[in-house]
DNA sequence: TATTATCTGCGAAACGTTTCGCTTCTGGGT
DNA sequence: ACCCAGAAGCGAAACGTTTCGCAGATAATA
């Protein structure tokens, strides 16, 4: 059994409160000499607080939940979340949190999950991305734990930390449109996210005003994973009728469009001009690069894990921000010979 | 204020441990229409468990800590890491832990750390790849937290999930010289890590054994990461003395010399074979993909949860397993063309 | 019928902390 | 000499559970 605060004031014959004193210095003195007594015991007997017990008194744990979106197999592989997740883990660290990873996100158990994350084990959450219908948030915010949201809104009430996506499609077809592209095909992102369903919104309203040729069969669901970019952009390749430019709502299914295009024979850039969402690591290892439009994922999440902190620190209310997106040029754009 | 077991037990006019048991079915019986009366009036307070409390009591978390090793910034963005932490993170949700991620794992804080995962709150840890100086897995050990290590060994008296790093090396190398290279250059990792240290010595042996042409200037020193790959092969890349291969003691850093010897006009695989180890996620997403040496990191770490959580439950002791590696060949390695 | 088992249920201890209220002692200021 | 502030220290409550030991009632066994 590990040494508690019971085996050190034992054998020094003090109470247990003047340890604890001695222990966390205060919130009461004791004397230097008892002190160092004390100290000098504890490192002896190898004693170090329980953190359960001490949660248990003072309902602080300094560890803070991570709740990924459901139905999401295998999402810390998604180039998205991770870069979410390094900013989220880094600042955590800046700031003495650890991180409890949810795992139990199976959409079936929605209820048990709503248990788990609101059982006080956390002093807040981070929504990452939650799927649209989900009733988590709503749950945990009833329940009275402080949590943030990235990437979506749910609700005025909720403090969140999103980009502007009718921007950053805007910012990505007007650099294709720059290059004199004018036939550009979309493959669309989830449309149970907010991110999927603004963009695509963002992206039909964009090919009207600038006249684009964007046929409907050039808007093909894609699911944010690489695989659905690929089976997606296969179709249209394959047709007899090909745009000279994709716009991919993340960088994800871009690798995948890289991949179907390079099968066919196409050359990017030079037959085939592509631009992805995200600026997320994978981008940089394809050949060409990736042009893409960068989210600052990772200034988001220092954000949010900033937020929530001062939230449960101080008690400031966390307040929403949107973040600014920015083009990358990198070698998968280029203008459009004829 | 949440619902306490004692509100219940006051509005039904029960004691607290009738509801208890009630709640848990068990360890004792109640009769049906109690448990009836207890379980609607918890649905209708929305009581749930604090579990906090409730570990105090049991002393069971089900939470498993995953501790990085340390110096290790952005840890998550490594592939390697990445598909270990996607292992644990299903398994831990088949089994239902949670997963605790620690956070502080700063070079300087070393005694800090090894309190921080021993205190109380995970059931077990698993010990991602640690460093080979690292004290924190004695330290945990004679703390009598239940661990086990993935990717290294540090003695007999530890539980370990590892590869072979001789046949993983030498599957590589035989593959390139059954291709007809003998000019081979190695791209070693890190001197801090067993894989990085074993590596580097298989290849130094093979070489000898199978009379490669591989001289010093060829063992070029990386880090295991895309940046230390393209670096350290660039100088020999721009040397009038180049290899026809080469093998990488991971994918990251045969990224880095994709990199490299595209930037320098070289055609792989025509002029340059390239053969990393890890088969991470990033390895197809290349062009030509990626020929790897499969480590089945996603098997290690499913196993090594497994066997962790077999303990925690049922007290048996973890047995160690090393696991075989596997040729995936794909794109980046042809035949030498003379 | 007497004895023993089973069912109900309660009270209280225990887990390991933090911290409040209280008492006693010391020393400085009038 | 007296008062009061502050220091030093102790005991106990509190956090919210689980579970043990007991006791009384009811049912089963001989």
């Amino acid at each position: 059994m590990p040494t508690t605060i019971r085996d050190l004031a034992k054998q020094l014959n003090l109470s247990i409160s003047t340890v604890s004193y001695a222990l966390n210095d205060g919130p009461r003195s004791v004397p230097a000499e008892v002190k160092e007594k004390v100290l000098r015991l504890a490192k002896e007997l190898d004693y170090r607080p329980n953190r359960i017990a001490r949660s248990m008194v003072t309902g602080r744990t300094f560890t803070i939940g991570v709740v990924p979106s459901d139905q999401f197999e295998n999402f810390i592989l998604s180039p998205f979340i991770l870069d979410c997740m390094n900013g989220i883990i880094n600042e955590c660290e800046k700031l003495n949190y650890d991180l409890l990873l949810f795992t139990r996100f199976s959409a079936n158990e929605e209820l048990k999950v709503a248990d788990s994350i609101s059982d006080g084990r956390v002093d807040g959450l981070i929504f990452l991305a939650p799927l649209l219908g989900s009733k988590l948030i709503e749950i945990a915010h009833r329940r009275g734990v402080p949590l943030v949201i990235t990437h979506s809104h749910h609700g005025e009430q909720y403090a969140t930390y999103t980009t502007n996506n009718f921007d950053t499609v805007s910012i990505a077809v007007n650099h294709l449109v720059s290059l004199g592209h004018k036939r550009i095909a979309h493959v669309y992102g989830k449309q149970i996210l907010e991110d999927g369903i603004e963009r695509r919104k963002a992206f039909e309203k964009l090919a009207k005003e600038l006249q684009l040729t964007s046929p409907p069969e050039w808007q093909v669901p894609g699911y944010f994973t690489r695989e659905s970019g690929y089976e997606a952009s296969l179709k249209i390749l394959k047709s007899d009728n090909i745009p000279t430019a994709f716009f991919c709502s993340n960088d994800e299914m871009a690798v995948g469009v890289y991949q179907a295009a390079t099968e066919l024979g196409f050359k990017i850039p030079e037959d085939i001009s592509i631009v992805g969402v995200d600026n997320g690591t994978y981008g940089s290892f394809m050949n060409p690069q990736l042009t893409t439009v960068s989210q600052n994922l990772y200034g988001i999440a220092v954000e949010s894990v900033r937020q929530l902190s001062n939230y449960i620190e101080n008690g400031k209310e966390p307040t929403s921000r949107q973040f600014k997106s920015e083009l990358v040029v990198r070698g998968s754009t280029a203008a459009l010979v004829q």
